[in-house]
DNA sequence: AAGACAATGCAACATTGTTGCAAAATTTAT
DNA sequence: ATAAATTTTGCAACAATGTTGCATTGTCTT
């Protein structure tokens, strides 16, 4: 895995850091999507707030995760898939989150219903947010 | 329309009070959504930030307006249709979110595709934002 | 190994949101 | 209409979240 997580980084020619290395294990060791309180808990005192911030910011400048928007408005990222590159995001898959346990799937293999517009309007992007209860909680 | 301010505020069994009439007014006259940070602006200096909060969190409660998810996570309120009752939102509808303007539209007659979800997943709300562009910037 | 460059940590600050409590306003009862 | 009961407001204080500048540290290039 450290392999795939320094192929990932040299691949977006990102600088190897420890910060770097450390936030996309997290991700790639979490099944849902991470908050940044999440990865603030799960990486101890060991990397500073603002590093976070940042960290978070150039992976999805570059396309190694995205932003899921969610009911309660607070900012979940997750791993894209490879489809993403850099400034091109493909997220066109369904979010679903669970109201027990709060996890945050990306249900890649779900596409996404085409959607009529009024006349005039045009769609760049389109993202559907599901909640309810996932296979665990149910 | 002062008339239909108070009387919403009555048939949802709130006092009236200045602040209230303030804030549903700028959603009467507002086409889109309102943000808390635009309320804080177009009422002034009027009311205090806690009040302005707090009268958001009662209507949301109400059933008077709901809240949108949008793509950048900030934080939207519309107006309800009359479908929606205390603890109990309808707003099954598509949200709509232009890239140019940054006006956020509830498209009421567009109903949400049903979306298939995995086995074991069950759905109690559906959220789709579409973005792009308006028929006014395009 | 040294210089160029990029990322980090720290401090300071801005924004957003929450809570407790006294003062003021609204509603209800007299 | 007035007084009591109830709600709402404003203030202060705080917590969480996010941003920026800059010196220090770490990474990459040659």
């Amino acid at each position: 895995m450290l392999y795939s997580i320094i192929e990932t980084l040299k691949r977006n020619q990102l600088s190897i850091t420890d910060s770097r290395k450390k936030i996309l294990e997290l991700f790639l060791k979490s099944k849902g999507a991470l908050a940044h309180a999440d990865i603030e808990h799960q990486s101890g005192t060991e990397f500073d707030r603002v590093t976070i911030y940042r960290t978070l910011q150039t992976f999805v400048e570059k396309g190694i995760i995205h932003t899921i928007p969610t009911a309660d408005n607070s900012v979940r990222y997750a791993l894209c898939k490879d489809a993403c590159s850099e400034g091109h995001h493909h997220d066109d898959h369904v979010h679903f989150m669970c109201d027990d346990c709060g996890t945050t799937y990306c249900l890649d293999n779900i596409t996404i219903p085409a959607v009529n517009l009024p006349n005039g309007f045009t769609a760049l992007q389109t993202d559907v947010v599901v909640s309810g209860k996932c296979a665990k909680c149910n």
